[in-house]
DNA sequence: GCCATTTACATTACATGATATATATCATGC
DNA sequence: GCATGATATATATCATGTAATGTAAATGGC
């Protein structure tokens, strides 16, 4: 077995290690999501969300609300827009800019996710959160620990879910 | 200014929000490390440390102990091999194993970083997490909050190099 | 009213994570 | 000693982040 050397350097290497563990928490995410049969990635759900939330968006607002940049938007509107969850339409004025707005389907996802899989998710990711305490990098090892004891989905198995309702 | 919808979602994205911190961090890390004029991605670092403290590994090894897949190695390898950083023999025994290791050139640029850009990019990490206590997400918006301020490169700049050494 | 600048978005190219699969070598059962 | 399965690595493909750049529309100075 050989040592995790990211783990070991510590501060120096906190960006890898951020990042490293969000990528195993989406992946563990999406899981979750395909088991309530929700067919998105996980990387998208903020997107719908925050139309969800805060109404038709232009591309450069979505890119700020989701805080990536606006080509990463633009290549995830192209998938939403060709699954049919997301339209688009000029508004009148600017004629730069585009609304971006859930179409039917996109809002029967969301409610259909809002029911069935986020109050999953957050209890999940609640419960592994649970146990880290202390400094930051305490708290990352005791993430990466209980993760590898027991991913997202066994952790929502075994939660009965709360079924928090979401705005 | 539209809200960030990542954030306010709270556990449900807690991965996306985690891969993204990290990938701020990271590029800004590489910043500091072009300071120095160490011309490598932030994200090669951790393998050539590994090389650096373990001595020879096999591919295999490199995955584990940078915790990704065994691909992205191999693929990280052409790179570092093509700037002759490492090279790779087929030991004596199993002819299926590589043995990597650090060439000369490979040394010297980590004997470098160690002394002109680790400690500088530690320091400004420490300094960044130092203000973040409590919850992990606490502690993560108080890193997002810090980093908006001021970003690794200002951090590392007015903080005295502490000169630490490296394993 | 026209030209320069800015803004909003799209496109391209690249980096780096993943999985799936191919290939070469080793190990094993018989 | 050969077929079978396991293991180490390479390759192909996809997803999704970035930066750099192109294009169309709006804005502002004169």
């Amino acid at each position: 077995m050989v040592t995790d050397i990211v783990r070991e350097l510590g501060h120096l290497t906190l960006g890898t290690r951020l990042k490293r563990l969000g990528e195993r928490l989406q992946a563990q995410t999406q899981v979750l999501l395909a088991q309530a049969d929700i067919g998105l990635p996980a990387s998208h759900c903020p997107l719908l969300a925050a139309l969800d939330r805060l109404g038709p968006l232009s591309v450069g607002e979505l890119a700020q609300a989701m805080g990536i940049s606006q080509p990463g938007i633009s290549r995830m509107l192209e998938t939403l827009q060709t699954d049919g969850l997301v339209a688009s339409r000029r508004p009148a004025g600017d004629r730069r800019l585009r609304a971006i707005e859930l179409t039917k389907a996109g809002r029967a996802l969301i409610t259909r996710s809002k029911r069935l899989a986020w109050p999953r998710v957050e209890s999940a990711v609640a419960d592994l959160c649970a146990a880290a305490s202390g400094s930051l990098l305490e708290q990352l090892s005791a993430l990466e620990v209980a993760l590898a004891d027991a991913p997202l989905h066994a952790r929502a198995a075994r939660i009965p879910a709360r079924g928090r309702k979401h705005a």
